[in-house]
DNA sequence: AATAGCCCCAACCGCCTACAA
DNA sequence: GTTGTAGGCGGTTGGGGCTAT
């Protein structure tokens, strides 16, 4: 849905001066607003709505420019290496949007948000779990996670096998490899060091008000088995353990599918139960390292 | 083909904190 | 201490597109 299709509305011009418009942006607020901020710059957005003549709150201008204008506002999915550490910096920041967006350039707060409420609740209301219990939390992790990681070998390895096929083809440094995400990622500039965490083997400085325990939780072995990763690994993992892997519906989200796989009754059990712990040590899915 | 229902997401609101004047 | 502004967060809304019937 781009509001950039659209244009001047016929009751635009004529609507009353003196009244805030709301909505959908339309082509000439955009060129307003462009304009504007390209002659005098961010900031000072209630300024900037008076002085630019559009008649919307400088918030509202504030908003339209970090959050679809700005030219490094990234469009489209989530690829897999997005989601997972979206995944992976919620499960230790929480709803700190602005700050998980800060590692993903290009995505802004409001899209980590809305893909966070829209796949990732789903997926909690098709479990009838509260995505804020432990037990979702786990299933993230546990089941999840590794499934994105799965999702993210294969491609490499596909790219891989295509490439020693065609040895002609000059290797792109694209960001679908995990390997190369993981070692181009950098952290978002200006953060405060208040925690450092070690991701994918890069020491990461997060802005981590609460030591909550769920960070504690996240280190814990049975979690992230203590051998280290290896993506080659990934081959072993079961095609769909308990998950189903349809409904994909244009995204890389996987989905559960309670009545097909594992419901919140059924569902391997999660800390502090035997099964779960089990079931993804036997598999050795994780690193310990990995993602903390 | 029509339409009802669902999904996604841009945009909004209200509240909050931080900071400068 | 007060006020105004900017920015962040959580929740919500509404429109457009898609899908199932």
């Amino acid at each position: 849905m781009s509001t950039n299709t659209k244009t001047l509305s016929s009751n635009y011009s004529g609507e009353d001066d003196s009244e805030l418009r709301r909505g959908q942006w339309i082509l000439e607020e955009d060129s307003l607003l462009i304009q504007y901020i390209e002659r005098h710059g961010e900031g000072q957005w209630n300024l900037l709505a008076k002085r630019s003549g559009l008649r919307r709150t400088g918030k509202s201008c504030r908003l339209r420019w970090l959050n679809y204008l700005k030219p490094d506002v990234k469009r489209g999915n989530l690829s897999p290496e997005e989601q997972l550490l979206i995944l992976d910096l919620h499960s230790k920041m929480g709803n700190r949007w602005s700050k998980i967006a800060r590692y993903l350039p290009g995505r802004t707060d409001n899209e980590i948000k809305n893909y966070w409420r829209t796949r990732v609740h789903k997926q909690a209301r098709h479990l009838n779990i509260d995505t804020k219990s432990r037990e979702f939390q786990n299933m993230i992790r546990c089941y999840w996670m590794p499934r994105l990681k799965q999702k993210i070998g294969r491609e490499t390895s596909i790219s891989s096998a295509v490439l020693n096929q065609n040895p002609t083809i000059s290797q792109p440094r694209e960001n679908n490899t995990f390997q190369h995400f993981t070692a181009t990622i950098s952290p978002p500039p200006q953060i405060l060091v208040q925690e450092e965490i070690n991701m994918s083997g890069t020491m990461y400085n997060l802005d981590v008000e609460k030591q909550n325990t769920e960070a504690d939780y996240c280190r814990s072995s049975f979690i992230f088995p203590s051998e280290p990763m290896d993506m080659s690994k990934t081959a072993q993992f079961p095609e769909c353990p308990p998950f189903y892997c349809g409904d994909n519906n244009g995204y890389d989200m996987e989905s559960f599918n309670l009545q097909e796989s594992v419901s919140a009754d059924s569902a391997p059990n999660f800390p502090g139960n035997s099964a779960g712990d089990c079931y993804v040590a036997e598999n050795n899915w994780f690193d310990s390292d990995f993602f903390m």
